[in-house]
DNA sequence: GAATATAAGGAGTCGCAACCCCGGTTACAA
DNA sequence: TTGTAACCGGGGTTGCGACTCCTTATATTC
């Protein structure tokens, strides 16, 4: 396989980028819509990515593998509590768009593919970690098992934008989660 | 507007109910899957609801007044803190399938007709004031305003449905928001 | 139990969106 | 510069699903 041409590759990049922006607000976007803002030929999108779902994916993986990148970044961070707290804040104030890509997909009945199925892991391992250390700096309570915190990360960034809440509401509301979270931390 | 005949009432009634199930299997469900579940022709779905959408719609907000109804239930209960932590624990237990429902419908890109966003208010006044009286029997902390309670209780129920969460881990998740609720209350 | 309004059924129609074809264009190598 | 393989564009095609027409059936009323 050999390497893409310039402009191919270019228009790779403009057409995910597309995608992102049009799926994000709206999940329900037709193909040629992205084509349009991608300044490309339907046909374009669809020998970049041979179906739409195919192309859904390829936006949510992207979203997924950034956000292990941030997370493994904060990993090495000297203050665990902290790392593990800042993470889960920018996953949630960042959520809008990358909910409704998901959505679109679950909503096309599609189980996710393989890469983004990866990406998902890898994405959950990160976070993982960071969970660990954070219960071994003692931020975190340890009773506290990582499938009910990671649904609580999904459900706060779900909650926060289904109900449109305003930036200071949801300071708030990440409040009283990391309040749950810490309660007890030190026995 | 007379009365519906008899055995327009009951079909009315078995096409919701089918409704209700298919599209909270499957959010992408086609009408007829619903007919064809209701034993009835696709035209009496038709008939009975002018559109897909307010199909959904009626689901959407026959669900949203049998909440409603559960929430004044329980506004008069003696122990307050208990009936807002069983109020929520209840809906998120039985999420599943409502979620699916409102995720058609904002993927079908409509905002809620009136009926449903009435049923809405009226479901999320009810909750208000069990919240309202839980913080006044000091079970809940005073500084906990409704916007960012209201999202918890949307988010934990998409959590816990978005990441396939058992119920015993559901109920770990449950007692960790409830902690940060509870956080201080006494003060 | 006959008349009639009301409802049911299911084979259509119609539009939309995913996906393909093929003639023209452009990056890259020699 | 020129050849050519890779790429692009945008008008078709096709399938699917929402919605309708019209004939037949049945509840209700007197």
């Amino acid at each position: 396989m050999r390497p893409l041409r310039a402009d191919a590759r270019d228009n790779r990049m403009r057409i995910l980028s597309a995608a992102e922006d049009v799926f994000g607000q709206s999940p329900a976007a037709s193909t040629d819509e992205v084509a349009k803002l991608a300044e490309v030929g339907i046909a374009t999108v669809f020998r970049h990515f041979p179906t739409k779902v195919a192309l859904l994916e390829a936006v949510l993986t992207q979203r997924l593998e950034r956000l292990r990148d941030r997370a493994l970044e904060l990993a090495d961070s000297d203050d665990a509590g902290l790392a593990f707290f800042g993470f889960f804040s920018q996953v949630v104030a960042e959520s809008a768009s990358k909910l409704a890509i998901a959505e679109a997909l679950s909503a096309s009945g599609t189980v996710a593919g393989d890469e983004a199925k990866a990406a998902g892991q890898g994405m959950r391992e990160a976070f993982g970690s960071l969970l660990d250390r954070a219960q071994q700096a003692g931020a975190v309570r340890r009773d506290a098992a990582f499938p009910e915190v990671y649904a609580l990360l999904v459900g706060a960034s779900r909650g926060a934008t289904a109900t449109g809440l305003e930036s200071d509401a949801r300071d708030r509301m990440l409040a009283l989660l990391y309040d749950g979270l810490r309660a007890g931390a030190g026995s």
